[in-house]
DNA sequence: CTCATACAGGACTAAATTGGTACTGTTTAA
DNA sequence: TTAAACAGTACCAATTTAGTCCTGTATGAG
């Protein structure tokens, strides 16, 4: 199963949270608290979604955290990079990877490129603003429920035409 | 970043390794030589996949696995399915698998759904015929490539500067 | 019929990740 | 000036993962 791990739903969830309005402060010890997820976690957690400027930080008194914009204007995928970096299940991705030493002919690189940017678009394609849960409070965070996808119901349709701007 | 373990990635290379002739049967012993994954973990991941029908297997003397079936009619879905369970990203928050206590209530399952099937379908259109190496086709990140997916809902188009990087 | 070959399956161990903790420093509004 | 609240770093425990070992069973060849 391809996972996300805990710290990433975490923080989809907060980060919906915050979503109703933008203006609002809410600061780490409070969101613990509305989340239920451990206050160490989302401390660590803000703050790396401060720094992805996915959210603003105010210090000192008063302060706390803020959206840095919009809920429609952040994607799944910029919240899953920010945490966990690039978007890429792990495989032969990069030629400067030179331990795959032992598959001196692996060229698949180009193909599960693909793949993985089929699924960056995936997640691109949803934003906060879609994951807003209705204003329920939901239960304190805990373990994670796996999604099962009944497939064959209903496939999405890819086309991929890619444009891909390669790192230095 | 969403990740695909280790053993699957080997099951990939391997499978795209038999990939060629499909009669041909290989033995586990030979499957580690040829491919460099250690010989445990070899046949740990051939009895999965035999167990799935991706492979069939021969016991006894002269015995191995072969393909069950033509490489261009195996999904990479399929493989990751066999070897990590559903396709799915791990999402809403909760208590227990049993409940998500406001599982009917919690309407961020059904836009995790939505990413969901979005990348069981990147998966599904990526077929172990695909993945063949082509031996010297190295094929280096490219320059330029452009990706525009339909997830279902709404239609993104995506250009985004990405460095995909192998854990060390 | 016998036997070496090769798959089947389970129990176990070492190593890597992950989630969570603790503590100290820095900024800033009141 | 001071207390609130973010910033950063180092660390530990628990889970997960990859790899090992061992015993059992089917089968084709001689």
């Amino acid at each position: 199963m391809i996972r996300l791990n805990k710290m990433t739903d975490y923080a989809v969830v907060m980060l919906s949270h915050m979503a109703g309005d933008n203006d609002r402060r809410v600061t780490a010890a409070q969101m613990a608290l509305d989340s239920g997820v451990p206050s160490p976690s989302v401390s660590k957690l803000l703050k790396q979604l401060s720094k992805a400027d996915i959210l603003t930080s105010h210090r000192g008194a008063g302060g706390g955290y803020s959206l840095d914009r919009a809920a429609g204007d952040i994607s799944v995928a910029e919240i899953i990079t920010a945490l966990e970096g690039p978007i890429a299940l792990t495989a032969c991705i990069d030629g400067t990877d030179t331990s795959c030493g032992s598959l001196p002919l692996c060229s698949m690189s180009g193909h599960w490129n693909q793949v993985n940017r089929a699924i960056q678009g995936a997640l691109e394609g949803v934003s906060l603003a879609d994951m807003i849960p209705r204003p329920f409070a939901f239960e304190p965070a805990s373990d994670e429920l796996k999604l099962k996808i009944t497939t064959g119901v209903q496939q999405t349709d890819i086309k991929t035409e890619t444009r891909i701007t390669r790192a230095p």
